[in-house]
DNA sequence: CGGAGTCGCGCTAACGTTTGCACCGAACGT
DNA sequence: ACGTTCGGTGCAAACGTTAGCGCGACTCCG
């Protein structure tokens, strides 16, 4: 047992090796006694209908070798016969976006578990990538794939559906291709019924790029919000922006020099939150005092800002573990639905106005809850049945 | 017919495809009129001594039939039979990290045009974890690795070495294996001559994980610089640290419960330093006048901070594009060496104590003009040439 | 005691590529 | 005119697995 580790505790030399010398099916047979088929059938666990095993004994034994010489199995003699691979592959916008690596990560994470490997591309939200980038995975011949950079028209990916390639979107939905994402429209309107608590009534909205889902619905959930209760956001006041610190600086710059300040600011994503923050900072503005700011999505940094972000949550993590999983059941041929995740509101100093500290005050003032930087544990969100 | 997607033109009743409907090798050559070897032959443009190629006139036809029908070698049945995959693991700490995202991001661009695919998996730092999805990523056969965590004792990594598996470390060193890293002693000397150079004398060290060589160089090139101009840095004043906003947050408070408050402190990352300014802020410390605190890998997020945060910067995209190309020599046989990239220092007002603005005084506010001497550009790190 | 059923396993043919070798015609040198 | 060389292809054997089929031996029961 001391020296069962990798490569065999043979030494190296055992009888019907891979060229690299690994053990392969053969070598486990042979050692055994039995023919390969045997072998494959026993450690491939095949039972059901019409199929029958090996006995007990035998089965014993071969495992006991397959283990003693760490066997694994070649990938690619199994993905020529089968044609199936075990792998997936996932397109993002960007992998630095530390909210699509939480993503990814609870994609990578999941898939695992079912014994499924995961290529990752980025592509910069460009659709010439994205043709690039899909090609490329596709002829590593995954099984599946996951898109989290899909734009709401959508019909690239009707393309790909139309080669009959099984994929889920996570993050932005897209047509009626199944997806994961936030409720994105119930996350715009916990932003807008916040702030129109707080009594604010000038508002404007940084939204995020055009073709992206998330920026749409929340924008679109905000302005509802905002309709019902009898406030208007004029145009001028919601404009597009990257998803990046820079883009929430643009769109701020160009919503003040609309010479029509508002008196809150809904960004729909967090770092879009913080640009607009510096802008209006620079402006001589006191954030949480003289405007208020709300971002989407929590990330650890919001609630380490000298001003406290306050922001709506998003389950990111498990968002990425819920489209692995959806994906796997359309894998394995089932009608799937689209799931979306509901988040919530996290309050801190941006629109209280109360100075909780940069350290975050953990466990301390109105904006606790917010959580420590670093680990958010992705609360269960309950499951919402979509209507689609 | 009006579906006639991407599958080719032909309409996707080829014949000979395989069981997806995907053209084969012999689909190709079948419509060529040739045997699958020469098309085999022509489209992997075999040459050199001893082989023959097709006539100029086949080849073209062999090409342009393959183009048209959109044909893509099977990998599984090439790596099977080549027993190569073009495949490449990358084991990083955590993606969600956005230095290791970056550098990250660096070898999958690089090893695309190699025509490369990458598996990448955290491991979280954790040993445990570092063994098993290092075995994960073996069994899939992949040609080499690219390890983002490595131990400084690297025990495990001389396993790896001794079974014959190529391989590479980025960002952090680990014995003689090679690796791409930035040259950490240099950049702990960096931000020390800053320090002194500013006159500063009780000196402070967040020195990250103690198994990681980043914060160990980082650290030892700090001290070393400060010994040299005979300032001592006192053990109680060097405490280790996660990584992260969290790590830096307890070093901080660890440091100042020594009762003998630094006025600096060179914490070796970014994040464990925001960590560290907030303690200092909830203090009652200005950072940038009351002390000074300099970071380690300039990530976007320093220049934006309400305190821009003085930092040495590390080439972190190009580390991963270098390794990429390190460890592709290395598969070719090559004998290679470790490269070390130079960092340099980037000064902001958490060490000069001048207030450039959140916004990072993009040429808007009254915050404008007051660049820092010397001031760097803070957003668009120079992207390394990558050659293509 | 003999036939039917079952159990345990071996045989064999793929899967799609690559590659050493053999073969054939044409050009070439003497 | 006749070997020789060489350019252009075809042949066939792998690579490591899986899965349908079939065959002996054993069990069971009438």
């Amino acid at each position: 047992m001391a020296g069962s580790v990798h490569r065999g505790a043979g030494g190296g030399d055992l009888p019907f090796t891979d060229p690299a010398g690994r053990p392969t099916l053969r070598t486990v047979a042979e050692l055994a006694g039995v023919h390969v088929s045997t072998a494959s059938r026993v450690l491939n666990q095949v039972s059901g209908p019409g199929v029958r095993s090996a006995s007990r004994t035998t089965s014993e034994r071969i495992r006991r070798i397959a283990q003693r010489v760490g066997y694994s199995p070649n990938p690619h003699a199994t993905g020529l016969r089968t044609s199936r691979s075990n792998l997936v592959g996932v397109l993002v916008p960007r992998l630095v976006d530390i909210v699509l690596a939480t993503i990814y990560e609870g994609i990578e994470e999941a898939t695992a578990t079912y014994g499924f490997s995961t290529f990752v591309a980025n592509t910069g939200d460009d659709p010439v990538a994205q043709r690039q980038r899909t090609e490329m995975v596709l002829a590593r011949r995954v099984d599946g794939m996951i898109f989290g950079d899909a734009y709401i028209d959508g019909g690239f990916l009707d393309e790909i559906a139309g080669r009959g390639v099984p994929f889920v979107l996570v993050s932005r939905r897209a047509g009626a291709h199944p997806s994961v994402t936030c409720d994105d429209v119930l996350g715009g309107r916990l932003a807008a019924e916040h702030l129109l608590g707080l009594g604010h009534r000038r508002l404007a909205v940084i939204a995020g790029e055009p073709y992206a889902s998330t920026g749409i619905d929340r924008t679109a959930g905000f302005r509802a919000a905002c309709a019902e209760a009898g406030v208007e956001v004029p145009e001028a006041r919601v404009v597009h922006s990257g998803f990046d610190t820079e883009g929430g600086r643009a769109a701020m710059v160009e919503i003040l020099a609309g010479g029509d300040v508002p008196d809150a600011v809904f960004a729909v994503n967090d770092f879009a939150a913080v640009g607009a923050m510096g802008v209006l900072r620079d402006a001589g503005l006191a954030v949480g005092r003289d405007i208020g700011v709300v971002g989407f999505n929590d990330v650890p940094l919001a609630g380490s800002l000298p001003v406290g972000l306050t922001t709506v949550r998003s389950p990111m993590h498990e968002m990425g573990v819920r489209a692995a999983h959806l994906l796997m059941r359309r894998l394995r041929g089932e009608q799937v639905e689209s799931e979306r995740l509901v988040p919530s509101l996290v309050p801190r100093a941006s629109t209280l106005g109360v100075e909780v500290g940069w350290s975050g005050a953990r466990g301390v003032g109105p904006g606790s809850g917010a959580g420590a930087p670093g680990s958010t544990p992705d609360r269960p969100a309950p499951r919402t049945p979509t209507p689609r």
